[in-house]
DNA sequence: CCATTATATAGCATATATACTATGTACTAT
DNA sequence: ATAGTACATAGTATATATGCTATATAATGG
């Protein structure tokens, strides 16, 4: 069952795939975004906000947060939602979280 | 217990620091790299034998992996062994675990 | 229609990352 | 000393990513 070496076997897509996605949040400012978007969906105004990160910039994030298939927006009224789909993200999110033990 | 909003006061030099090594492992080589020493040390032709890589792109891979305390190297006799000593190695790593449910 | 708010995108200079090729160093065996 | 194996690093051309500024589009209120 357990295959001693198997990183031949990986898939050469799916392993682009997730160092793509990996790559993306490898990014403090796209690592932020993600981590406010942890609870829910949340306009980009209040991503902003949150994240104290300007406009242009946010949205810029987030458009290639949404190219890669991270995220996903719809609209409400004047404003876009976001949230994640991509459930890579929280394995990502374990980074963060974990209260480095050495110190 | 739980804040609602967490983002702002995640500290810039762990968020920083947590970015620098997932973007180091966004990178498809490197994955493959840190996924073969997940079972222990290997010495560096090992790994270019694992990972069918090129010896000297192979040694720029764990340098960078060196320089960011992903890796530790060993001498062995002519041979270098090295392991992953970055935990948050393992939450990445299940990012090319997870058997991607949909399709 | 006009102004305002909310969001997206373009254009561009600068910084980083990658891939290659060649060369250097360290250790072992003869 | 010489040669061979195992790694590491330098140099460099090319590609990508980032950060900014300015501008564009969409919806809403008056």
């Amino acid at each position: 069952m357990t295959k001693k070496r198997l990183v031949r076997g990986v898939d050469p897509a799916m392993l682009k795939r997730a160092a793509d996605i990996i790559k993306l949040l490898g990014h403090p400012e796209r690592l932020k975004i993600v981590e406010s978007l942890d609870g829910g969906e949340l306009s980009v105004s209040a991503i902003c906000e949150i994240c104290d990160l300007e406009q242009a910039i946010c949205s810029q994030h987030l458009s290639r947060l949404r190219r890669h298939k991270v995220v996903l927006s719809r609209k409400d009224g004047q404003h876009v939602l976001y949230r994640v789909v991509e459930p890579k993200v929280h394995h990502i999110l374990e980074c963060i979280r974990q209260c480095d033990v050495k110190r």
